[in-house]
DNA sequence: CCACGGATGAAACTTACTTTCACGGAGGCG
DNA sequence: CGCCTCCGTGAAAGTAAGTTTCATCCGTGG
């Protein structure tokens, strides 16, 4: 557990509001009104002094500094003036109304792109921004050094589970995905010291994810947990966190910009993996690629 | 006290530390002091307190106070925001060499990170631009109204085919995805005239999704294609064309960009079909959250 | 039903910010 | 030449903001 206690040091800069959106579900329901309202309008937030924002709120001070405390900062003027800088570099979006994050009843279908590729791209960068480069370094070393990766992900998350599993393999990393659980957890028990186990769950909460995990840690394989909330209970069970910054909309349930969010950690890793041996990496997908040639028509493309 | 009173009206926004600057002659001696390192480092400035920064500027509490109200300022805490907020707009460009789009030999991860996010947005959001809002409308009006949607993609391709199948699936629509040609173009024969067939390539020559598309079109299927290249041979069978616009790096193979491009128009789609029947998609996606809620853990995510 | 633990706000407390005021030195005038 | 005035200055008092402590409340599980 110790290693995945300096994740929270990462934050230093950029990202708090999706760090603090992200940490909303973990709060107690007197600091996640607080959090609405700095979430809702950072800027305003910086401008209230601690008293007014307790009361703006319907608290207590005392609640607004725990507040305070569990999202990482110091005290309330560190917060303050984080809110402050966070507010000034923030892009106007496109269409306040439309991305205020939910789509409108009527709104057509170009609103709607806009919408969409908005959050979209806002939850790629803010993701890379909040990323821990050290935690993922420390994740892409044991991933070139496993024997065998397993990778569990449901629904959505086993698209990008199973689409990291495709890459390590076509890099000639030994990869697993199982879209059942009780294979995964079977394979789980075969994993051993020096393997790696990849849990991926949006919301964190995610039992099957848990499980697999928990059987592999229990055999010695290094877990590792991808999430969009730092304290969901996967984290409980990896050693390694890695989070995402999505704020999904309404149709959360469709998890559109998570699952973008998750497919980029995805790639930075994939990278660091194959950057760590460049010329095996480089000649396996050369050959991969040849492999599928005959399947493709051959000539133009412009 | 006068003199600085005209001064607080404007500069409401922005450009504050060129206005101390400016003001910088005019002011006295300790006042100077201050300035000085104010201007220098803006950020430093807005994390120290105030004790802290007299005692850096060689002066009282006293004076930096004066300082405040010579800038137009209220008094400390104000100063201290603006000069968060000040710091923080100066962006500085992400690393040129990193952005180019490569990724070279020597980079650590925190530059592997910024580049793949880089790109990644940037395809996210240049999709969205050139995205023909006309022709989407057209394929969600057919995705509608069709008995049945057979998407086909193979490899990377294919995970956006089958999260697209799923989406659909989702929110009530009868939607196929099918790893295995075969299968694919056995489906498709099956197809006909109000139905819709959707075939991903991203480089648009890939010979089974085009197989596939033929089939469709023959039996009086609508035909719908989504690949990064407008005038690929797919295009030729298909009956509307969606583009998404990756410019793919280094690993291209990896298909990284290009997938996330392709997620982003899943979800244009999706979110349009969705928004054609809100109440019964609203209610398809409550019904199946609930049905995995029994796989989550309860309770807050602490 | 009770014991427990977490969440919460009132109040005590500390620190930061602001104001007041007296001192000292520069310049002006008698 | 000396006194008077005024401005800049910091010490210290005063006020407001932020922080800690602690008693209470409420829901949970034994």
């Amino acid at each position: 557990m110790v290693k995945t206690a300096k994740v929270s040091a990462s934050h230093e800069t950029g990202g708090l509001i999706v760090h603090i959106s992200g940490l909303l579900p973990s709060l107690s329901p007197a600091e996640q009104r607080v959090a609405r309202l700095v979430v809702a309008d950072p800027a305003d937030a910086a401008r209230r002094t601690i008293t007014d924002l307790a009361t703006a709120a319907e608290t207590s001070e005392a609640t607004v500094i725990r507040f305070c405390r569990s999202v990482g900062m110091d005290g309330y003027p560190q917060l303050r003036i984080r809110l402050a800088a966070e507010a000034a570099r923030r892009v106007e979006p496109p269409d306040a109304r439309v991305v205020g994050g939910d789509i409108p009843p009527g709104a057509d279908l170009a609103q709607i792109i806009a919408t969409i590729a908005f959050s979209d791209a806002r939850a790629v960068e803010e993701t890379a921004e909040q990323l821990d480069a050290a935690v993922c370094e420390q994740v892409v070393e044991a991933i070139s050094g496993a024997g065998r990766v397993d990778i569990y992900g449901a629904a959505a998350s086993g698209f990008v589970a199973s689409d990291f599993q495709q890459k390590l393999h076509r890099i000639g990393r030994t990869a697993f995905y199982f879209p059942d659980v009780h294979t995964a957890l079977t394979s789980a028990a075969l994993l051993g010291k020096g393997d790696v186990a990849m849990g991926i769950s949006h919301t964190g909460t995610t039992l099957d994810a848990i499980e697999v995990l928990e059987q592999a840690r229990a055999r010695g394989a290094t877990t590792v947990a991808l999430t969009n909330f730092p304290r969901s209970p996967i984290t409980d069970v990896a050693d390694y966190v890695l989070t995402t910054a999505a704020r999904e909309t309404t149709y959360r349930s469709g998890a559109m910009a998570s699952r973008l969010a998750q497919l980029t950690v995805v790639d930075c890793l994939f990278v660091g993996v194959a950057a760590r041996n460049r010329a095996r990496a480089k000649k396996a997908l050369e050959v991969t690629a040849e492999a599928v040639q005959p399947h493709r028509v051959k000539g133009r493309r412009a």
